[in-house]
DNA sequence: GCCGTTTTCGGCCCGACTGTTTTCAGTCG
């Protein structure tokens, strides 16, 4: 509703108002808690962005499902006006202006419009103006929603490696992709060059674009044959590094920190860092000069939403945030006995060639038919396997399971047939649509039974395809807490659960966190940088996460 | 509408590109 105020505002021409609704509705977007919990407790007027204004709105729409002021401001102009703002390039004053002097109040009355010559009629309009908008309509009408993170980082370094290849060395990726959201809308190319017309020819030529939707001097915008988006700017050598804090965002963070640049006497861009008469340049090469000479740390991209981390910054109080050289070994490892494609040899050999201490294998129960879950034969002569196996390559091998959360929260093994197993990770793949109240009972029930170490992909999401289950996070997490269980981040690129919010969360109620891959064959090991990038997003340290032990330390800690 | 290491009033990030115009408004990121 907030964003809706925002929209209206916008169509009003009131700039600022609409900036303060968009602001506060983000700033709610952010929480970890409820609103209603929130007013509850009195704390509204601290969230940022919140006044009074907006906090007599929100406690009315908590309060009567609606509010007075949106209801009158939406008889201002029909619904259909808003919807025209989301095609390309029509912005507030293109459709109040459709809608003051040519009648249109939707989407579809806009195309016969623009079909019918009407559009070029109005002054500041012609031809291509209608062109324009009927391929934005074709765009929206057709669009995909966000892509992975793991597909845009392929795309974005096939581009990246096209560039490099026309002797272009300072290339690199930016914006969300950089800062490892876990979905991206487009992909954003930075180069350092002073020869820009040479690097929009190279990127140009790039095989998969075939249209260009902007060509200029220091920035192009092509489609790849997948309808995705590809941004490049273009900046000098001299101003890579402030063009890369400029473009990696988010808008939320630049804003914050430019306003930070002015109060020191200070003026930000994407050119660099300069005395307020914007002449002197002060810094641009390197990206952490920016943040030193506002005396700030260095914020590592993951961090950049502003969620803090400017403030954790200036007080020199950043967290030390994982990375791959601290993980000592992946412990969700599929392999071809349940539905992976390699044997246990090659799943460890591959983790031993990607340097880590130990792996752990932990194929499906047997409840999980369509995955081939073991029986208790089966998986009791797969241990006997691993034990072999690991004295034979000198490599520790711990033997898991993954191991069905049953409907009714019991665990899919005997008890007896647990106890045997180095640790088990317990996850729910079956009846997704339980109540709220069903789901957790269902979770913590499991919890209780002691015999779980992990809790695998902990609210059952698949980006794009299937919502999370419903669950109360916070009552699973502080029974977990309790019970000395761990939470994984699954890398599976669909997966990505807990999401970065969760992994802040636990963190915050001190309890463990596991990152794995839940590979199914050797190259599902490489994406541990997802489950990697989302626990830095989350704001995790090392000693935050389980498999940052050294092993036998792990074999320990999963004992106890 | 929000906010304060100049401020309780008067600001609110800033530059690139397009399409329309003959200097700029609108949109985007």
């Amino acid at each position: 509703m907030l964003h809706e105020f925002a929209d209206l505002m916008d169509m009003h021409g009131d700039i600022f108002r609409r900036n303060a609704y968009r602001r506060a509705a983000r700033s709610i977007e952010a929480l970890d808690q409820s609103i209603e919990e929130i007013i509850r407790e009195g704390r509204l007027r601290q969230i940022p962005g919140i006044g009074e204004g907006i906090a007599s709105i929100l406690m009315e729409i908590v309060e009567s499902g609606t509010s007075k002021e949106l209801e009158r401001l939406r008889r201002t102009f029909p619904p259909g006006v808003a919807e025209m703002m989301r095609i390309p390039d029509v912005g507030p004053r293109s459709a109040v202006k459709f809608y003051h002097e040519l009648g249109i109040t939707n989407l579809e009355e806009l195309k016969d419009a623009a079909e019918d010559g009407r559009i070029r009629k109005l002054s500041g309009f012609g031809e291509r103006s209608e062109a324009n908008i009927l391929r934005g309509i074709r765009l929206i009408e057709q669009q995909g929603s966000r892509m992975l993170l793991s597909d845009a980082l392929s795309k974005g370094s096939a581009i990246v490696e096209h560039i490099r290849s026309y002797g272009f060395p300072l290339v690199s990726v930016a914006g969300s992709m950089r800062r490892m959201m876990e979905t991206i809308g487009d992909v954003d190319i930075l180069v350092g060059t002073s020869h820009s017309v040479d690097a929009m020819e190279a990127f140009i030529a790039f095989p998969n674009a075939v249209d260009i939707i902007v060509r200029g001097e220091s920035k192009t915008s092509v489609r790849l044959s997948d309808g995705t988006q590809a941004d490049m700017r273009v900046v000098p050598e001299i101003s890579h590094g402030a063009a890369l804090q400029y473009f990696t965002g988010s808008k939320e963070h630049n804003v914050k920190l430019r306003r930070i640049a002015i109060n020191k006497g200070l003026r930000l861009n994407e050119y660099g860092l300069f005395d307020s008469a914007g002449v002197n340049l002060v810094a641009g090469l390197k990206e952490d000069e920016i943040y030193r000479l506002l005396d700030l740390q260095p914020i590592p991209p993951e961090l950049r939403e502003d969620r803090g981390e400017i403030e954790a910054a200036a007080r020199n109080q950043l967290p030390r945030l994982v990375t791959q050289r601290d993980i000592r070994g992946d412990l969700h490892v599929h392999t071809i006995l349940s539905d992976g494609h390699d044997t246990m040899r090659e799943m460890a050999m591959a983790a031993m060639k990607r340097g880590y201490d130990y792996v752990g294998l932990t194929d499906h129960s047997a409840s999980l038919r369509i995955a081939n879950g073991l029986d208790v034969d089966e998986l009791l002569t797969s241990l006997e396997q691993a034990r072999q196996l690991s004295n034979e390559l000198n490599f520790p091998i711990m033997r898991g399971a993954e191991v069905d959360i049953l409907e009714d929260g019991t665990l899919d093994y005997p008890d007896e047939v647990l106890d045997q197993l180095d640790y088990v990770i317990a996850s729910v793949h079956s009846r997704f649509k339980m109540s709220i109240d069903q789901m957790t009972e269902r979770i913590i029930y499991a919890i209780k039974s002691g015999k779980m170490q992990i809790l695998g992909h902990p609210t059952g999401r698949l980006l794009g395809r299937r919502e999370a289950y419903a669950i109360d996070l916070d009552a699973v997490m502080e029974e977990a807490a309790r019970h000395g269980v761990a939470m994984e981040v699954n890398g599976f690129p669909e997966r990505l659960d807990l999401n970065d919010m969760g992994c802040r969360r636990a963190k915050e109620k001190g309890i463990m966190v596991v990152l794995n891959t839940d590979a199914h064959s050797e190259e599902g090991l490489d994406n541990m940088h997802l489950a990697i990038g989302t626990a830095r997003r989350g704001w995790l340290e090392p000693e935050n996460i389980l498999n940052c032990l050294p092993y036998p330390d792990i074999k320990d800690a999963l004992a106890r």
